[in-house]
DNA sequence: AGAAAAGGAAACAGGTCTGTCTCCTTGGCA
DNA sequence: TGCCAAGGAGACAGACCTGTTTCCTTTTCT
C-alpha cells in the first residue's frame, strides 16, 4: 500500500467519524482504530489533529459537491427541473442511514472562532454550493439569478437542518421544494408585481 | 444565596459557555470558574454534566422563546406584519456579538443518537418555533397554515445557519424575509394558481 | 541485493476530563 | 447558643486526550 493510499483512507475515514460524532468527541486513536493505521503514520502526513479535520473538511468538499451537482444534472434537464431536483437529492440524502447533518455546519458549532481556515473552508463550501444554485438561476433567465439563488440555498440550508434535529427528514426537502417552486415562479414574474412587501 | 439561586447562575453560565465553545469543548472546571461556584454544588444539583446540559437547554427554550415571541408582537400588529417581524428579530439576534448560531442545531451536530432526552428537547424547541409561526398563519387566514409556517420555518432555520457559517448575518436575515413575503402572498392566493409546480 | 523510507506496536509524557471525597467554613434557624 | 445543611477549596482517582519516541518490521526503489 503507497503512503499515499494510507493518507487518503485516513482522511477517508476521519470523514465518516467526525460526521457521526462531532469533532471534539472523535479521538485520534477511534480514528486510527478504525482506519488500521498506526499513530506513527497519522502524524507523518499531517502535523496534527486540527489539520487532519481541515483536510477531511476539504476532501468532503470535493467529493460532496460533485456527487451533489452530478446528481442534480442526471436527474433533470431543464434549469427550472434542475433547481427543484436540488431539493430531491437532497431528500436522498437525508433517507440515508449515515446522514448526520451538514460537517461544515456542525463543525462551525464546535470551533466558534471567526477567522481560522476552518471557518474559510466551510464558508467556502456553502458559497460554492450557492454559486451552483446561482448559475442555475442565470440558466433560468430569473430577473435577479443572484436573490433567488440566495432564497434558495437557504430553504436548502433550513431543510438540512430540520431533517437532522426534527428528524422530518423526506417531510422538509419536500417543504423546500415547495417553497423553491413558488420562489422561482415568483422571481420570473413581472417585476412590477413584486411591490408592497413592506 | 439561596441554593436555587445558586443552581440558575449555574445553568445561565452553562448556557453562555456551551453556545460559545459547545458542548465537548466545555469543561465542568470553565462553568464552575466562570460561575464562581464549586464542584460540590454542581453535584448536588445535578447527577452528571449532561443533566447539566439538559438543564441549561430546558430554561433556554423558556428564555429564548419568550424574549422572541415578545419581540416580534412588539414591532407589529398584524399577522403578516408579524411573520415578516420575525426575521428582523432573527437579525437583531444574528447582529449580537453572542450570536454562535442556535444551541439545539450545535447540540445535534455533536450528539447524533436518535432517542435521547437531549434530542427530544432540541425537537420540541424547534416544534414549538413552529407552532408559534403557525399560529400567526392562522390568524392570518392562510389557504393552508400548516403548510405555509413549515416553509416560513425552514427559512428561518436557513438563515440562522447561513448567518453562522457564512458570516452574512444582516443578509441572511434580510434574504429570508424577502423570500417569507413571496411565500405569504402566495399563501393567500387563489388555490388554482398554484398549479404546475411540479 | 542493499539502502532508505515508511509503517506497526506500544510505551510514554503531560495534559484535561468527569466525578468523588475529605476537611473546613459559613449561614440560617430553632 | 447550638445545630446542621450548604458550600468552598482542593486533593484524588481513573479515564481519555494529543503528540513523541523507541524498537522493530515491511515495503520500495535503485
Amino acid at each position: 500500500m503507497g503512503q499515499s493510499q494510507r493518507r487518503e483512507h485516513l482522511i477517508d475515514t476521519a470523514i465518516v467519524l467526525f460526521g457521526e460524532h462531532g469533532y471534539h468527541a472523535t479521538g485520534i486513536d477511534t480514528i486510527l482504530a478504525r482506519a488500521g493505521v498506526s499513530k506513527k503514520t497519522l502524524y507523518h502526513h499531517f502535523r496534527s489533529k486540527d489539520e487532519l479535520i481541515l483536510a477531511a473538511l476539504k476532501k468532503y468538499d470535493g467529493l460532496f459537491r460533485n456527487d451533489f451537482m452530478r446528481q442534480v444534472e442526471e436527474r433533470a434537464e431543464t434549469p427550472r427541473d434542475r433547481l427543484l431536483a436540488v431539493y430531491d437529492v437532497a431528500a436522498a440524502w437525508f433517507e440515508d442511514s449515515a446522514f448526520y447533518g451538514c460537517m461544515y455546519i456542525n463543525a462551525m458549532g464546535e470551533y466558534s472562532e471567526p477567522d481560522t481556515p476552518l471557518r474559510q473552508v466551510c464558508k467556502e463550501f456553502k458559497a460554492l454550493m450557492r454559486r451552483f444554485i446561482e448559475d442555475l438561476c442565470i440558466q433560468l433567465g430569473a430577473l435577479d439569478p443572484a436573490a433567488l439563488a440566495e432564497e434558495l440555498a437557504l430553504l436548502l440550508e433550513g431543510a438540512i437542518v430540520t431533517a437532522q434535529v426534527s428528524q422530518t427528514r423526506r417531510r422538509a426537502a419536500e417543504v423546500a421544494k415547495l417553497a423553491a417552486a413558488t420562489l422561482i415562479a415568483e422571481a420570473m414574474r413581472d417585476p412590477d408585481a413584486t411591490a408592497g412587501t413592506d
